[in-house]
RNA sequence: CGGGGCGUGGCGCAGUGGCUAGCGCGCCUGCUUUGGGAGCAGGAGAUCGCAGGUUCGAGUCCUGUCGCCCCGACCA
């Protein structure tokens, strides 16, 4: 195929759009791939589209190399299934809902789990049926609160999701991994970093779970790295290392002191340091346990106060939380909430009043670090007091753990012990084992081979494509604009023909024939009225991977073939071009 | 929803209450120019987000409203 730029519909801008950011949306707006219809939503232009093409091709070719099979569902949904399952009121506002002329409720499909699910249940009842892999790559909707950064966050985004049907969990593990090998095989052909973690599975319930996230500084989400093994895990789903049961039989009996404005960790440092100094060691934030309220809000609107116990050198990392207590949503507990329960003392809150049973009755879920043994300083639930020696198993037994404590750089690895790296990435794909839960939702069962009724397993996997396209430039571009991985590009070859001498454009334009015939696409820059500067900067901006300059040096015969990312230039014989590129970048 | 910023030709911006709202890029016409975002000349293109108000007079001041972007709570 030969793409004209005097024919091409583009416009490529000198400036970055006022709205764009992140590297990737102002450089796919620049180049003329994107535009911006409404917020989060993208319109595709040529250029852009056919990079969403290849992508969209690889994953074909590597998911029915597994023998997982295309489907194409609606957009447009009806509400029985998503209530079914309890996710028209799970997914809360973040779902596009509208209504027919008859008043029905329908949706606008922000994933496909129920619709897989009841497919599979319409046409199979047997063991033998199974295994199963569905796929589709499909438009999605999703009413993003925030939608931002381009294509990074859109609130309509293309998305390849999959469905595994197993009989059985050891099945369903074999699916999982043609999953996850499939999963490797399209992210190392995509060409970008990547890393794989462990990670929650959010609002789709379920328990194994790994994401497949690009290396970006801009992404959205922060993952650990153990240095000395091969733990990754995304920080929502760390698990701390928690310490042994102490032994705490010469620790003395907790004591009420008079420990007066303190109401913060540091206040309260500051005062034990002065008041109650240790022989052994200075006191720190780390011997204190802080107590953090929240209100969870439940999707059936049932509000639930929470209390959360953290070493007080810690902060309460809301992500984490957040994925600890899907689908409730956590807000700030404020004046009102406090003044629903007296017994709850700011600034000087403590185990006393918490978990059932005490003053407060407010469910009380601590940090794992805080074991049986521990002992902590903390708030005495009166004003101006906190108690010193109290011992967790001895003094107060709270209502379970949580992993909702900030996790930091250099925390230990709960493998291995070893330190542990943060780094930022963007969630390119997610694959997760759904277990039963729509299985039993929609009832879909099989008879197995005793002729009894079994429910299904099921995986799910998903792979962001149009975001795909987004994070591929966040991995590489420079300054001059998008450099692409050949696997995408939008063409395999950008040739330009520079300067006003006619003989030039008969022999590009010989050379773009010839490469199409090989097999090659070619972004042919054919613009008479253009300069050449200008062409070479569309060309960097582009990014193709591969340029060919025919221009001055034909008149010795000679044009020159440059790589985009390396910058190197090679002057070839105009003769051999098609050759050497058929070469370089693949063809016939 | 909380915090911050911004709405002026297609894009990026300027515009001390005062005449016909400017500049750069892009676009159109002509001539020149063609290996790194060309030059000259001419031209098209805007009810200054919207609605009220203050004023002899509002892009500019006030109130409200809508929209957008960024930072926090969702997820591919």
């Amino acid at each position: 195929m030969i793409w004209a730029m005097s024919r091409l519909f583009v416009r490529t801008l000198r400036d970055n759009p006022a709205d764009a950011e992140v590297p990737s949306h102002q450089l796919l707006v620049r180049a003329g791939y994107i535009r911006r219809a409404a917020p989060g939503v993208y319109s595709w232009l040529p250029l852009g589209y056919r990079v969403l093409r290849n992508i969209e091709r690889v994953i074909r070719e590597e998911m029915d190399a597994i023998g997982s099979q295309e489907v194409h569902f609606p957009a447009l949904l009806p509400r029985e299934p998503y209530q079914a399952s309890n996710r028209w009121t799970d997914y809360g506002d973040s779902i596009f809902r509208l209504k027919d002329r008859k008043g029905a409720d329908y949706l606008l499909g922000p994933t496909h789990e129920e619709m897989f699910t009841l497919l599979v249940k319409d046409l199979y009842s047997s063991y033998k049926d199974l295994p199963l892999s569905l796929y589709q790559i499909q438009t999605k909707y999703r009413d993003e609160p925030r939608p931002r950064a381009g294509l990074l966050r859109g609130r309509e985004f293309v998305m390849k999701d999959s469905y595994s049907f197993d009989v059985s969990d050891e099945a369903f593990l074999a699916s999982y991994e043609a999953h996850r090998r499939a999963y490797v095989a399209i992210f190392d052909r995509l060409g970008f970093e990547y890393v794989i973690v462990a990670a929650m599975s959010g609002a789709m319930g379920g328990s194994a779970s790994e994401e497949f996230l690009a290396t970006a500084a801009n992404g959205e989400d922060t993952y650990v790295r153990c240095t000395s093994c091969d733990y990754a895990a995304n920080v929502e789903a760390v698990r701390v290392a928690a310490p042994a049961v102490l032994p705490y039989d010469d620790v003395p009996a907790a004591h009420a002191e008079q420990t007066p404005g303190t109401p913060t960790i540091e206040t309260l440092v500051d005062h034990l340091q002065a008041a109650f100094p240790r022989e052994d060691r200075d006191w720190t934030a780390a011997d204190t346990l802080k107590n953090v309220l929240v209100t969870l809000a439940h999707p059936d609107g049932r509000r639930e106060p929470l209390a959360i116990g953290v070493p007080g050198d810690r902060e309460v990392d809301l992500k984490r939380l957040q994925a600890q207590v899907e689908p409730a949503e956590v807000e700030a507990f404020d004046n009102d909430a406090f003044a629903a329960h007296p017994a709850l003392v700011r600034g000087y809150l403590g185990p006393g009043v918490l978990g059932a049973g005490n003053a407060s009755g407010v469910r009380y879920l601590v940090d794992p670090r805080v074991v049986t043994g521990s002992r902590w300083v903390t708030g005495a639930d009166v004003a101006g007091s906190h108690v010193i020696d109290l011992v967790a198993g001895r003094d107060f037994s709270p209502d379970g753990t949580i992993e909702a404590a900030e996790v930091r750089e250099g925390d230990a690895c709960p493998l291995d012990g070893g330190a542990m790296v943060l780094a930022r990435g963007i969630e390119m794909g997610h694959i997760f084992q759904l277990g039963r839960r729509f299985a039993e939702a929609l009832d879909l069962r099989v008879l197995d081979e005793s002729g009894r009724l079994t429910t299904v397993t099921m995986g799910s996997y998903g792979i962001g494509v149009s975001r795909a396209v987004a994070a591929i430039v966040e991995n590489s571009h420079d300054e001059a604009g998008i450099i692409w991985p050949r696997e995408v590009a939008p063409a395999d070859v950008h040739l330009l023909a520079t300067g006003k001498d006619e003989a030039v454009y008969q022999e590009a334009s010989r050379i773009a024939a010839e490469l199409d015939d090989r097999g090659v696409d070619v972004l042919y820059d054919d613009r008479r009225k253009v300069s050449p500067g200008v062409k070479f900067k569309d060309a960097e901006l582009i990014g193709v991977p591969t340029l060919l300059v025919v221009g001055k040096g034909l008149a010795e015969g000679m044009v020159e073939v440059q790589d985009r990312r390396s910058g190197q230039r090679e002057p070839v014989p105009a003769s051999e071009a098609v050759t050497h590129l058929v070469e370089v970048v693949g063809g016939r």
